[in-house]
RNA sequence: GGGAGCUUAGCUCAGCUGGUUCAGAGCACCUGCCUUACAAGCAGGGGGUCACUGGUUCGAACCCAGUAGCUCCCA
């Protein structure tokens, strides 16, 4: 059979995972084995696969498929959330193609239109995952908003209203008037923007006097209802009492004084618009200064305003500019930079705005709860990297309370009742709301309640996420949610941490009195090579469809798993995929080698040495392996552990026990040495399956003889106790020094060299003549001193070379007097140690006896070499 | 403005309880090779005042203080 000497993975890849699914592979059902569990962090249904996504989900494909090799339950639960913002603009955008306007449907219509599209589009993310080989338990797939999971958010609502943690509240939130939406904080983003700062003259009435405001939204003034003064501030102390005239408006509102204003900041007057920013809203409270709402929803000018009425708000910011240099009130204009939010979906600049919105009280929940600061403080819930608890530790300490209603039609309905004066019930359904009104108010004459329009916000459905998928609040005591739960690790991006995490430890105390998961482990942001994060509006992220098309999905989650340590950011490029790609390549190759041998059955002498020799030597090398591939796995050291796994194939394996175990040209391998090379070929597949789980399918299966018992199903590697190392690293050292010296000394390789060796010990070369004078091309080596030829030092031991037909020009001494003066530093550093009383008094006694054998070692060393320079 | 973290080779990063198995890895780079598994390869090689300045110590990349620069979080 002809195999090509370029691997091809496409085809391979489809095949397999087509395989997988069709038996099963990740279906995973409670049993008596020990579960391993994770959640998948929902992507937005909304969401193609884009290279975050791409990491996260490598990892935790990682992390479960070695979990079930090592013999446990492995469950990894897919899914996807709502994301009702974004949907709601899909969808919305979706209607307008077809000319109809949201406002002009219902809200059943609209929700029809909804679950149409997400029918339509909201699988797509999870069909990518398959094709990166992500081994989720497909029959568990869940949304949250599928009705169960649905009904727990209601439950947890209502729930958590009679315990007193959620209460609706008049406050200024962050609205994004593109969403026409609240938005929690952390969905805000601040960037640092060119803003201009406007200084407005607000005259004193019948006056020519006038207060200075410096503002950098002077389409707000139209809102304005007072301005303010620190009190200690002489320059104002004159208008203490008076009022001024707010221009355009014609409006005379109070001067006011309080020590929050800061008197060096522009001209140290506030103005103060209580409606739209949230520190003239407390001073207002506080002054008693009414509140003007000076904005429709969607950031245009409203009636209130009495001015630029429907005129956008950055139109009017212009326009007013003029309008104010016009009417003589401005009086200049200054570039400063300042900070605005932004909104995390939309990229709408935020108005901060009054609005009644429902919250979870946060400071009574963590009284309830304070297992969720002190789970991870403790590590109970271990993060990676740890560093990343201060950050946590802050955030939960100074936290919030959480707004959790949303403008909006797509999610679940807030589940609150209100009659036509304002009385609020909640409960689960009309009925329900009615039942316990009449009760509530004593009121048996109203028989219609209106629900809340507004509905939950999208974390306040993941965050049950663990506890839901396993149906653990339909049905808290099912076998699943009892054998799952809680699960083992999260994977996810750090700035999830307060969106997500935080409040998934929250509801798992809360509702589970257990914690979700035991390890969380924060991967970096995918940035290209600039440092830039990867985003759609920059055009930097490449699409990893047709890159898993052209280089094998095994390449792609190879180049992203070799560079990403848990929290560092991976900076992305191509040529780490073209590594993932040429070590496929590699493997390949040597598959080709081993499957290519003919066998034979005679014992030969080079079969009984090598099989021996390069067997010992290669198992050593992998039991090594093993051990510090658990290790690194122990710790979350998923890049190293691969590292570790990546040049024991392709150093140890393919460059030296592949060489030493390949038959001279021609000549068949003997059956047993066959049978032993395989052997170590499919452990090193098992071993590289959770990184590469394609390639190694496919090699394994082909070494196993087709037989399609599935890696996935195969048992992780172990160390095999009884392989007792041989020294055989002065032979290694001597192929390395032979193949240098014809380098350094521009050699051919096809010239063959005699070598002498004198050494105390022979055995070790011997066990190995016949790899040295293969592997490094030697026509004979004997153990007689030799003063002919190239010197060198394996260890202790002389070594003389001579290469057939080479004349040697000229005494080679320079490299071993390097050698010599680097000795005699390092030997005048010990003996500093050794004579220095005070290390000899502190430094513990083993330590002590190694520096002396380093001196007698390099004592020796240098004599031998003094003796090689003749 | 408040808090946290980082700074080691050209790049991305390891470096545990201080002690020449500690100054490392991968990539990139340079040299020589189309050697019959692999040029997506083989054999070699050169790169670092461990940000800076002090201190502690017999001994510091590692501990302490300060300085500079960068990043993130919160306001």
């Amino acid at each position: 059979m002809e195999i090509s000497s370029k691997y091809s993975p496409k085809d391979i890849e489809t095949k397999w995972y087509k395989e997988w699914l069709d038996n099963k592979l990740f279906r995973s059902i409670p049993d008596h084995r020990e579960p391993y569990t994770i959640v998948i962090p929902p992507p937005n249904v909304t969401g193609v696969l884009h290279m975050g996504h791409m990491l996260n989900n490598t990892i935790q494909d990682v992390l479960v498929r070695r979990a079930r090799m090592l013999g446990k339950n492995a469950c990894w639960v897919p899914g996807t959330d709502h994301a009702s913002i974004a949907t709601e603009a899909k969808v919305v955008a979706m209607l307008k193609e077809k000319g109809i306007e949201k406002k002009s449907i219902s809200r059943d219509e609209f929700l029809g239109y909804a679950w149409e599209w997400k029918e339509k589009y909201g699988g797509i993310i999870l069909e990518q995952l398959k094709k990166l080989g992500c081994s989720c338990d497909w029959d568990r797939t869940r949304f949250t908003m599928e009705p169960s999971l649905s009904e727990a958010v209601i439950d947890v609502f209502i729930d958590l209203h009679s315990k007193g943690l959620i209460y609706r509240g008049s406050r200024m939130v962050n609205w994004d008037p593109a969403g026409k939406t609240a938005l929690s904080d952390e969905e805000v983003i601040y960037k640092e923007v060119d803003s201009k700062l406007y200084y407005i003259k607000y005259f004193v009435p019948d006056s020519d006097e006038y207060i200075m405001v410096a503002t950098t939204r002077p389409e707000t003034l139209l809102g304005d209802t007072a301005v303010c003064a620190n009190p200690n501030d002489e320059r104002y102390k004159k208008f203490i009492g008076k009022t001024v005239i707010v221009p355009i408006v014609n409006r005379e509102v109070p001067v006011i004084f309080d020590e929050y204003v800061d008197a060096e900041f522009g001209t140290g007057v506030l103005k103060i618009t209580p409606a739209h920013d949230i520190n003239d809203y407390n001073l207002g409270i506080k002054h008693n200064v009414p509140s003007i709402d000076c904005f429709n929803d969607d950031g245009t000018m409203s009636e209130a305003a009495g001015f630029y009425i429907g005129m956008d708000r950055f139109a009017v910011r212009k326009q007013i500019a003029k309008d104010l240099a016009e009417s003589g009130h401005l009086e200049k204009e200054e570039a400063i930079k300042n900070k605005v939010g932004y909104s995390e979906r939309t990229d709408a600049v935020i108005e901060p705005r009054i609005s009644k919105q429902w919250f979870v009280d946060m400071k009574k929940y963590m009284a309830r709860n304070p297992e969720v600061l002190d789970s991870v403080m403790n590590d109970e819930i271990q993060f990676y990297p740890s560093k990343l608890k201060n950050t946590y530790n802050h955030w939960i300490t100074n936290i919030k309370d959480w707004c959790i209603s949303r403008q909006l039609w797509w999610g679940q309905r807030i589940p609150a009742w209100y009659d036509e004066q304002g009385n609020t019930v909640v409960a689960k359904t009309h009925e329900e709301a009615l039942e316990l009104y009449q009760k509530q108010f004593n009121n048996s004459a109203v028989k219609q309640l209106n629900q809340d329009e507004d509905v939950l916000d999208t974390w306040f459905s993941s965050w049950l996420w663990p506890i839901s998928v396993f149906d653990g609040f339909k049905d808290p005591d099912n076998a699943d949610i009892n054998y799952y739960y809680p699960t083992n690790d999260l994977v996810t991006a750090p700035e999830i941490m307060f969106f997500w995490v935080a409040r998934m430890i929250m509801s798992g105390y809360e509702y589970k009195g257990q914690k979700p998961f035991s390890n969380v482990y924060y991967t970096g942001i995918v940035r290209d090579k600039l440092r830039r994060k990867m985003s759609k509006s920059l055009g930097n992220s490449p699409d990893p469809l047709p890159m898993m098309d052209e280089y094998g999905a095994d390449a792609v989650r190879m180049g992203m798993m070799l560079c990403s340590p848990a929290g560092n950011d991976i900076l992305f490029d191509i040529s780490q995929v073209e590594q993932g790609r040429n070590f496929s390549n590699k493997i390949w190759n040597a598959y080709r080698l081993v499957m290519g041998w003919e066998t034979t059955q005679t014992a030969t002498e080079y079969y009984s040495i090598y099989g021996f020799v390069a067997q010992n030597w290669m198992e050593t090398k992998l039991n090594k392996a093993i051990i510090e591939v658990n290790e690194h796995f122990d710790k979350f050291r998923l890049s190293d552990a691969l590292m570790v796994i990546y040049k024991l194939i392709w150093d140890d394996f393919c460059s030296w026990y592949l060489e030493m175990m390949k038959p001279p040209y021609g000549d068949p391998i003997h059956d047993k040495a066959l049978v032993q090379v395989k052997s170590v070929f499919e452990r090193l597949m098992r071993l590289l399956h959770p990184f590469m789980p394609f390639i190694s399918e496919e090699i394994r299966d082909g070494l196993l003889g087709n037989i399609h018992s599935y890696i996935n199903k195969s048992k992780w590697p172990e160390c095999i106790p009884d392989i007792k190392p041989v020294f055989y690293e002065n032979s290694f050292e001597l192929i390395t020094l032979i193949r240098n010296k014809r380098n350094e000394n521009g050699i051919s390789p096809k010239t063959p060299a005699i070598v002498s060796v004198s050494t105390d010990d022979t055995s070790g070369y011997k066990s190995l003549y016949d790899v040295i004078r293969k592997l490094a091309n030697v026509e004979v080596i004997d153990f007689i001193k030799s003063s002919k030829g190239l010197k060198g030092m394996v260890n202790k031991d002389e070594v003389s070379i001579e290469y057939i037909g080479w004349e040697m020009k000229q005494a080679d001494s320079s490299e071993l007097q390097k050698e010599i003066d680097y000795l005699t530093g390092f030997l005048k550093s010990i003996e500093a140690k050794l004579t220095n009383e005070k290390f000899m008094a502190n430094a513990k006694p083993d330590l002590i006896d190694k520096e002396r054998q380093k001196k007698a070692d390099a004592e020796s060393k240098i004599e031998t070499l003094r003796q090689q320079l003749g």
